[in-house]
DNA sequence: AAGAAGTCTGAGCGCGTTCACAGGAAAGTC
DNA sequence: GACTTTCCTGTGAACGCGCTCAGACTTCTT
């Protein structure tokens, strides 16, 4: 067994954002290094030649693009996905998903971020793991995007969908509403703990239709994906 | 084995909250520092090295999340366990799961924050011992939050399991109804110590269903985990 | 521009939890 | 064996938590 922990180098200039993103990272098991600028970056690319780059498109120095454009005049193939807010930028971004690159909007939930970075990786085959997450009957493959259960075919909306995921990864541990809403909901998210409870309810109506229930309520403490007993 | 104490800072500016704490906290073999306020409290981190730190989010100077703040400025990565208030507290505590934080709110039980402590620490790595208690068949586990004797499943109501992990920590030893009291409800309860005996028959309807008794009485004293004679 | 899908809030309802209390059982004492 | 003390457990009331649904609002499609 090859375990080099995968390496990840995250840029931008709120530190609250790194500070999210280095956390939920190492406790993910990656290799982490944190730059502020696009200089910077760019040198530790070299130094620290990870396999892939977490890039801000907005920067104080250097525009996203344009430290892409001079590390791949360097040499460098490392994968990127970039962060961009959700405005006119956003058109620059698309269509760089050819180069196996890729792109999450700010603001961002955790679930999805961390989904799209092992995408990344599996692809170029430093992450050796499966695109599928199982539990009992449960299937959820990340390069699909598709949820089965009992070999059925499961339509989710995007936010049921990271729910799922974030139990599964999770299974069998409680999870409180507001670890959920801190992985599953965008960082912003203003409003209160009780959506957790309506999404419970929708991911509850949709798959306990083919099967026995999966999602246990722990009163006063929150939820957990576990077989009934 | 490595074998130094881990270090827990509690801050508060409430002497009753702060002894209480400190007590409980050494009594389980932690090496404890207390502080009153916010500044003495950054200070206090950076010269004691804390590995958790027990933070009031009201205190006379800094409030919590500000704290936290600064010490993050200073680069420190210790994860903080937010002692608040149960109401508005509740919306700024958006996002604290991730660094590893958590909170609990005041009225607090003992057992419940002693829990938390040792959910963070072995998170961290710094407390090697795993999430689960066992006696005799029974099991519990603080992760899954599930109790099991020979096997099967237990479902308990929270002031349930509290009192059960407290029985279970101090296994073999005998407990008063004061002990039971001060350790398992909330440290303003006001209700008599009537209450211990009517949760002790709750628990022992339940465990008893699958096994010889557990929980013996000690007449005149209180009551002991321990396998009949 | 209109329709569809997805998200989130708030309210109502039901049920589990908590706790006091009281009558009866068990243990200990003389 | 009778008496006292201690403990057990059923009953019931108040309370709060969690589930669900309708509806407003936003965002994506076509």
């Amino acid at each position: 067994m090859n375990d080099r922990l995968p390496r990840v180098l995250v840029v931008d200039d709120e530190e609250n954002i790194t500070f999210l993103l280095d956390s939920a990272l190492r406790h993910f098991g990656y290799d982490v290094r944190v730059s502020g600028n696009g200089r910077d970056a760019i040198a530790q690319v070299e130094r620290f030649d990870p396999d892939v780059v977490l890039l801000d498109v907005m920067l104080p120095d250097l525009d996203g693009f344009e430290i892409v454009r001079r590390l791949r005049l360097d040499g460098s193939k490392v994968p990127v996905l970039f962060l961009s807010a959700k405005d006119a930028t956003e058109d620059k971004v698309r269509g760089l998903t050819l180069g196996g690159d890729d792109y999450v909007t700010k603001p961002f939930s955790l679930e999805e971020v961390i989904a799209r970075i092992q995408v990344i990786l599996r692809r170029q085959g430093t992450d050796a793991g499966s695109s599928k997450l199982n539990f009992a009957d449960l299937e959820l493959d990340d390069d699909a995007h598709v949820v089965r259960r009992a070999g059925e075919v499961i339509e989710l909306s995007p936010t049921e969908y990271n729910l799922l995921r974030f139990l599964m990864v999770n299974a069998g541990r409680v999870l409180s509403r507001n670890q959920i809403l801190d992985h599953v909901w965008q960082y912003d998210f203003g409003g209160h703990a009780t959506v957790v409870e309506t999404y419970i309810s929708y991911l509850r109506k949709k798959l306990d239709k083919l099967g026995p229930p999966l999602i246990q309520t722990v009163r006063g403490v929150g939820y957990s994906l576990r077989i009934a007993a």
